[in-house]
DNA sequence: GCAAATACGTGCAAGATGTATGTAAATGGG
DNA sequence: CCCATTTACATACATCTTGCACGTATTTGC
């Protein structure tokens, strides 16, 4: 979370640890075994706090907007965005790293698309909701390297905005 | 390009060259910097294409279709996708990444938006063209991990639709 | 024509990863 | 309660990788 998986070699972790390279293996494949399973924490703490902070929101857009600032405020802990955003795809692979982030909030998102856009194909509402998860992402990545994080919320909801109640034509 | 930076060793990449590692190590500070080098080629690449395309069309909407039909055909090349959106950001590190991409018709993108948006501040501006040009990247990616093309590029139009002709509040 | 910079090649040293091997502790069936 | 098996580590090693130091040939420039 500090430096970086490819900065840090096993001898530190377990070092830190307090134990030997030897129970680091016994317990994990490989050091990239090891990084799935501090990423699977990460996605899972993410989730979590969505979680929460949505639960007890009834009105659908509420919940939206509620989830929306859950995820950003989830992702100011320092590290985080580089490990998910940066490091998890090239580490395992684009399949992995977006099956760790499919649970955050992509469900409430999926759900306001398919309700707002009731003529859309799924796969049409299935892309949307990736292109927009990805904005969200994207906006949490310039907000954790010094970007205004109000001017991103701002425009994130203004997209979302746009295509909840844009006039897009049929496909 | 095919298998990635991380499982490239050095004397790998000099002997498909027919030369040594000392070569290498004359012309690049190090491994990183020829990875800078081959990313900063396939971003030339892309941004080269896009002018092309989209340099005989007059008409700014025809030409910011073109630009994006240009983005999606430059980045169907092999590999291309993986280096510079997942191996770039984790190698060269943020900044850097998104300075290779910034001239990837994002420009375009933030004069068709500012012209669109007349009433929005500039710092809007710029955070929505980064967040539709993450959305450019992510479409590019699912399409390169097998996504369907047309269907993406229907729901990246959709959504710069929206944007250009949604009805957005001031800020 | 010569000095200096450039363009390599060779050899080496430090470090990293993964695996093979050995040992102690926990578990579970009879 | 005892023994066998599995679990949970630790140690040592072999392989690979990177970057640097050093040596040499070639080109450049005054």
């Amino acid at each position: 979370m500090e430096v970086g998986v490819a900065d840090t070699a096993t001898p530190d972790i377990v070092r830190k640890a307090g134990v030997t390279r030897g129970a680091l293996y016994h317990h994990f494949a490989d050091k990239t075994d090891l990084f799935r399973a501090v990423a699977q924490g990460e996605a899972k703490a993410i989730a979590d706090h969505i979680d929460r902070e949505t639960r007890d929101v009834t009105d659908p857009e509420m919940a939206m907007v509620a989830g929306s600032n859950a995820f950003f405020d989830a992702m100011l802990v320092p590290g985080r965005v580089r490990l998910l955003m940066e490091e998890a795809p090239a580490v395992l692979g684009h399949a992995e790293a977006v099956a760790l982030t499919r649970a955050n909030g992509s469900e409430e998102l999926r759900d306001g698309l398919t309700e707002a856009l009731p003529d859309h194909t799924p796969e049409h509402i299935d892309a949307l909701t990736n292109l927009l998860s990805a904005a969200f992402d994207r906006a949490a990545l310039e907000i954790a390297y010094g970007g205004d994080l109000a001017a991103y919320k701002d425009a994130m909801h203004h997209l979302v905005g746009d295509v909840l109640g844009g006039s897009a034509k049929q496909p």
